[in-house]
DNA sequence: CGCCGAGTTGAACTGAATCAAGAAACGTGG
DNA sequence: CCACGTTTCTTGATTCAGTTCAACTCGGCG
């Protein structure tokens, strides 16, 4: 298993023994999927987390008209899940679908549970990623309430640097509210300034 | 305690039986807010909950540049909370405020805790709360993205048809996110479409 | 080589913001 | 209970950000 980057994450963030990594490995199965795969769909109730290996997944959803709305985006190294399946047993109103051809660690739910149940730690983590969740959706709340497409669009490159460089642009204007049209423009307006502020500097 | 619709509330929604209802009355205390009080501050770290006996209270949050951003309504008869304080024990980064003259059963959240573990039914009914208003962020997040100003008017008074006739419209502006100069147009156009379709049907 | 999807650019259009003025509603004190 | 001032809401004129639609460019890939 020390191939894995998910055994680097549990060694420097989670702080379990030996033989909890060990419990968790036991129980955790490894898939590959390709561009455009889904690993989870609409309707389904999904009592799995996944860790990012290798590559990149949104979720998202579609609404009545056939439109494509982008709650997240997850690269290596993130724990991604379907909160409404993991934490409340319902099923997902979300697709979750890889972006590139990706490498998933699937940990069971009723593993995670119990070592939730057994280790205080891992209970502050569960809890945790659940309030990072909330907080992140409430922050998203608030800047599409009130901030302009650009100030939107810095926001996510300043919280997510790596994810405008490697995923395409129509799915970051999806994520931001806009279309790939103003995406583009914003961008470009942005390289120019960016290159006038430098010359003078 | 008859006098309360708390009371109501409970016999008709959780199922408690008398004894149960009994526990959580008597660790329950009774406040009267006058209109612009506030029930919580920003950075306060609050382990209660609310249920409105009477009148209508926001959360909202104040940005860097002072701009008022709405995170949502609770009129008589629901239960409120901030999330971040009663399920993770953080400080809230929300304000809470009587939108009217507001009476509030307060809950402590440890007796509650106590029933949750103790009570099938009660974890249960916990559990929605939080799936509630995390489905209630996602599906605002959506509606943000991507539905014009009248879309999400519309869809609001569908959801919530007695909140726009009792607090500010300004308030349901910062809701919506728009300003209130926009939503009166709003208005004022389906006022006048509604008359046209009335009239012609 | 030619196709295809992704991104860019332009021009016209539109929904919503802004700024400013006026009307209506509201609470408070006389 | 009315008169007052204050806040809230409406309406209009203008401006601006972002959409739409269409044409074009570019890079990858069969």
């Amino acid at each position: 298993m020390n191939e894995f980057i998910f055994d680097d994450y549990l060694r420097s963030n989670v702080l379990l023994d030996a033989e909890q990594r060990d419990i968790l490995f036991r129980h955790s199965l490894v898939r590959e999927f390709r561009r455009g795969e889904f690993l989870l769909r609409e309707g389904e109730t999904c009592a799995h987390r996944f860790f990012i290996e290798r590559g990149a997944v949104r979720e998202y959803s579609i609404d009545p008209k056939g439109r494509e709305h982008l709650l997240l985006f997850a690269v290596e190294g993130w724990f991604l899940m379907n909160v409404e399946g993991v934490f409340f047993g319902k099923p997902s109103s979300y697709f979750i679908q890889a972006i590139e051809a990706t490498r998933i660690v699937l940990l069971d739910e009723r593993q995670v549970c119990r070592l939730t149940r057994e280790d205080k730690v891992f209970e502050e983590l569960n809890r945790n990623l659940l309030y990072e969740h909330i907080r992140m959706l409430q922050a998203r709340i608030t800047l599409l309430q009130a901030a302009s497409a650009e100030e939107r669009y810095l926001d996510f490159v300043q919280a997510f640097p790596e994810i405008p460089l490697r995923v395409p642009q129509a799915m970051i204007a999806s994520y931001l509210g806009i279309t790939p049209e103003s995406l583009s423009r914003i961008r470009s307006d942005l390289a120019r300034r960016n290159a006038c502020t430098r010359r003078s500097s």
